[in-house]
DNA sequence: CCTTGAAGCTATAGTTGCTAGAGACATTAG
DNA sequence: CTAATGTCTCTAGCAACTATAGCTTCAAGG
């Protein structure tokens, strides 16, 4: 039996979070010991391990509640946790494409400080004038009803 | 003069949205129509729109804070604009470099889940357990001390 | 056996970057 | 002039934790 302190050190979480997860029922209640102190066993290392893991995927709490739940009935269809698996592909490929425009667009910015004075610094520059992102992908919804 | 809600428009961003950043100190307070409305004009609007940028090219209020205030006196060195935009560079290359991981495990997932019962579903095993994780690279600090 | 310090407990409040609501006042179109 | 829309302040809420305060419990040393 571990107390919440080494389950916290074996999964990579602290021990605040694991008692946020108990509150919002993400974690089943831990047993407790004379003391009322939480005690957990190998199937609670291994779902905290599931939780973190899928957190690390950029999976949100509540598609991992949905991921868990089904996990917690496994004789149904797989369809369902694919189908979450597949909406997380979709939701990481466009943050991708983001986060890739983003890189280029801060590439260029800090390529062009050449170093003088802020009044000369694209990266002010940029920052203020619009129409000197490369990138349109960015920002598109600016200006819709002038 | 724009009104807030004119200024939000123009700028692509929402009403409280202005109200929130003027409390928090990133905008001044603005100046006071007779029966106590927002007023702004230009400086706003760009200084708004500036804001707006940088939030999508992913800086924090406190990186932004600091942009302005380096703005706000142009003559000094570029330095630390540059080195602002290029912690976020660094960020963002982080970002990106997870999420590519994460893509390819999402891909896998998806990949072997064939449809069969969550029993031999592998999303659900991928995400329990980590060895069975491609990317080393994600989660590396779990399990430090044994 | 006792003490001391670490680890645990509960409960509450703070974080970031907004967003949403309530209820009152201002402005504008018809 | 009235009705509709816009704006005002203030408060509370969201995710997903993190930190604090003021306790109790536990493990190890003397």
């Amino acid at each position: 039996m571990l107390t919440i302190g080494k389950l916290g050190a074996k999964a990579g979480v602290k021990v605040p979070t694991i008692r946020y997860y108990e509150q919002i029922g993400l974690l089943p209640e831990a047993e407790r010991s004379a003391g009322n102190q939480r005690l957990y066993g190998s199937k609670a290392l291994e779902r905290l391990a599931f939780i973190r893991h899928a957190r690390d995927l950029g999976f949100t709490l509540e598609a991992i509640r949905d991921l868990l739940s089904l996990s917690d009935n496994p004789d149904q269809s797989c369809a369902a946790a694919d189908a979450i698996a597949k909406a997380q592909l979709l939701e990481v490929e466009n943050r991708l494409a983001r986060l890739t425009a983003l890189k280029a667009e801060l590439e260029r910015m800090v390529v062009q400080c050449a170093g003088g004075r802020i009044a000369d610094c694209r990266v002010i520059e940029v920052l203020g004038d619009h129409s000197l992102c490369a990138t349109d992908h960015l920002h598109p919804e600016t200006e819709e009803t002038p």
